[in-house]
DNA sequence: ATCCTGGAAC
DNA sequence: GTTCCGGGAT
């Protein structure tokens, strides 16, 4: 079972930030994690047990809400098929029907199918194993599964693997860019460089960050009808 | 630019 | 009733 990764506290956080020599865009990025951190308080993600579930769930929730993937993982939990054999062995129309809850079940058969195929042929399996290969090394490999997008592969890395690589979303582009930080012509590899340049390289960190800018993102900077008035991070 | 899909939230 | 998701492939 994944524990709560111990030592990842307000303490911890300080002292990385004491630590880290500042640039400017040091000091906006740390200024925007402690009033997200301050005001939805520490998040505590993957809400997740195993890795392999993590990598499952990152797979599923792809462009879906996460209350939808509960009840497909929980689907694959009753009928015991939350590994990686019995997910490769199992006929296609079978694991779609469980998959079904989580929306695009056609296609996240194949992508789940596709990820697990690999896991088993180059790791035996094990989640373990696929965490020993170097962090740059490992990313290369997932974006080559058919599936595994930038956001996906970089979200089984920190959450499941608990390997640093910052999480880019639909969200972080958003805050930035109301922000005036980026502009329209930035694209995901650059934006996760401006992170992962800028800050320290920490598992604790960037696993907090990326899900209090999407819990950000959820209840303020929304698409349509943006809370701006409300925002814990307006004018920051 | 469009397709893939169910379900929660508004 | 629409909108929108913790995206990615074609």
């Amino acid at each position: 079972m994944k524990q709560q990764q111990k030592g990842c506290d307000r303490a911890y956080l300080r002292k990385l930030e004491g630590l880290h020599p500042g640039t400017r865009h040091t000091e906006y990025l740390f200024s925007l994690f402690w009033l997200l951190y301050d005001s939805f308080g520490p998040q505590y993600w993957w809400p997740g047990q195993t890795p392999f579930e993590v990598a499952v769930g990152a797979i599923l929730t792809q462009n879906t809400t996460w209350k939808n993937v509960e009840k497909a993982i929980a689907n694959l939990k009753s009928h015991r098929c939350l590994s990686p054999f019995a997910i490769l062995e199992m006929a296609d129309y079978e694991l779609a029907e469980l998959l079904r809850p989580a929306g695009y079940y056609n296609i996240k058969t194949g992508r789940l199918k596709n990820f697990v195929k690999v896991l088993l042929e180059d790791f035996g399996g094990d989640m373990g194993q696929m965490a020993q290969v170097e962090d740059g090394l490992i990313r290369r490999r997932l974006l080559e599964i058919k599936g595994i997008g930038p956001e996906t592969a970089d979200s089984i890395m920190l959450y499941a693997l608990e390997k640093p690589s910052f999480v880019v979303d639909a969200y972080t582009f958003r805050i930035l860019q109301r922000h005036d930080m980026i502009d329209s012509s930035w694209d995901y590899e650059m934006l996760r460089g401006f992170f992962m340049d800028n800050l320290p390289i920490d598992v604790c960190l960037f696993n907090e960050f990326h899900a209090l800018i999407v819990m950000a993102g959820k209840s303020f900077c929304k698409a349509r009808k943006p809370k701006c008035d409300q925002c814990p991070i307006r004018a920051t």
